[in-house]
DNA sequence: GAGTGAATACTCGAGGTGAA
DNA sequence: TTCACCTCGAGTATTCACTC
């Protein structure tokens, strides 16, 4: 049948030949906002080749916030009560949120808005907020839904930095990559093993210090500019190849060491540096 | 009690809208 | 333009009533 994006498979040259038609009825999205029909392409397309990111786990510090989340909540809940992780995973993304914001001044996190706005209220009033997953101090309309846990948990399972069903737990490799690289930092000031901010994650309601102070300074650093050399190896092999059990059967690998070549050379991605992929493909006899 | 199927709830991954 | 919040459809899991 005719689809949105037809695909023609040229074995003998080793390419694929996309090619738009209109639109059959049958595979619409039914109700969709997506009026082009971009989901279809991205679905045919896109998701043959990145078998693990979505179009909203655009930040690898919001998958350093998860593994650093998830390790200590579960620390926190060492019976597996599943709820009060969650909810102790709720206030290490806020405690996150205020790190950036007041020591970074970064922005494009979940929940910038808020944290941004209490953070001068704060100022002006003492110097501390308070952090819990009650709904009133979450830094989203629902933070569980709308922040990391709802947005980067399934993307982090396709990647092998989330063990597969309930209640979200990392998985033993993640874990160790967490103690190994993250906690020391944060133990320098959260006391050996960041027992202190466990505990505190582990409350039902925090008070917590946003002028400068070394605990502060310590969950801000592992938002540190620029990746360790250990960081850059296992982001580099969970989220840009795809993980262990990498969907795309090694398809993601080969268009990730392609691109990564061509955008080495070129600032942005535009319709020349487009077609060198698709050229680059083709040499490297990628069929379908 | 076991098996089946419908109804319901939940999760995930998309894009749209409106306020700032 | 960015951000937060929302809707929507598809897929999956769970619950429950019904039949044998």
């Amino acid at each position: 049948m005719a689809t949105a994006v037809t695909k023609r498979a040229t074995r003998g040259t080793g390419g694929m030949t996309f090619f738009l038609s209109a639109m059959d009825p049958r595979a619409k999205v039914k109700g969709s906002r997506d009026g082009l029909g971009a989901q279809g392409v991205w679905a045919a397309a896109g998701r043959p080749l990145i078998g693990n990111l979505t179009t909203v786990t655009s930040s690898l510090r919001g998958f350093t916030t998860l593994l650093v989340g998830l390790r200590l909540a579960a620390q926190t809940a060492a019976d597996d009560a599943a709820d009060s992780a969650a909810n102790a995973f709720l206030v290490w993304e806020q405690m996150v949120g205020y790190a950036r914001h007041v020591v970074h001044e970064h922005r494009g996190f979940f929940g910038y808005q808020r944290v941004a706005a209490r953070t001068a209220a704060a100022k002006a009033d003492g110097g501390r907020v308070r952090l819990s997953a009650h709904s009133g101090e979450q830094i989203l309309g629902n933070q569980r839904t709308d922040g990391l846990l709802g947005n980067y948990t399934a993307p982090a399972r396709v990647s092998g930095l989330v063990r597969p069903g309930f209640p979200v737990r990392l998985t033993p490799e993640a874990a160790a990559f967490v103690d190994d690289v993250y906690m020391p930092r944060l133990a320098q000031a959260w006391g050996r093993e960041a027992r202190d901010l466990v505990r505190a994650l582990g409350q039902d309601s925090v008070s917590f210090d946003v002028r400068p102070n070394q605990r502060l300074a310590a969950v801000a650093s592992l938002f540190d500019a620029g990746l360790g050399a250990a960081e850059a190896r296992f982001y580099q092999r969970h989220l840009v190849q795809g993980g262990p059990s990498d969907p795309t059967s090694g398809r993601q690998v080969r268009f990730a060491a392609i691109l990564g070549a061509r955008l080495a050379e070129s600032e942005q991605l535009s319709q020349a540096v487009i077609a060198q992929l698709a050229a680059d493909a083709d040499e490297g006899g990628w069929g379908t």
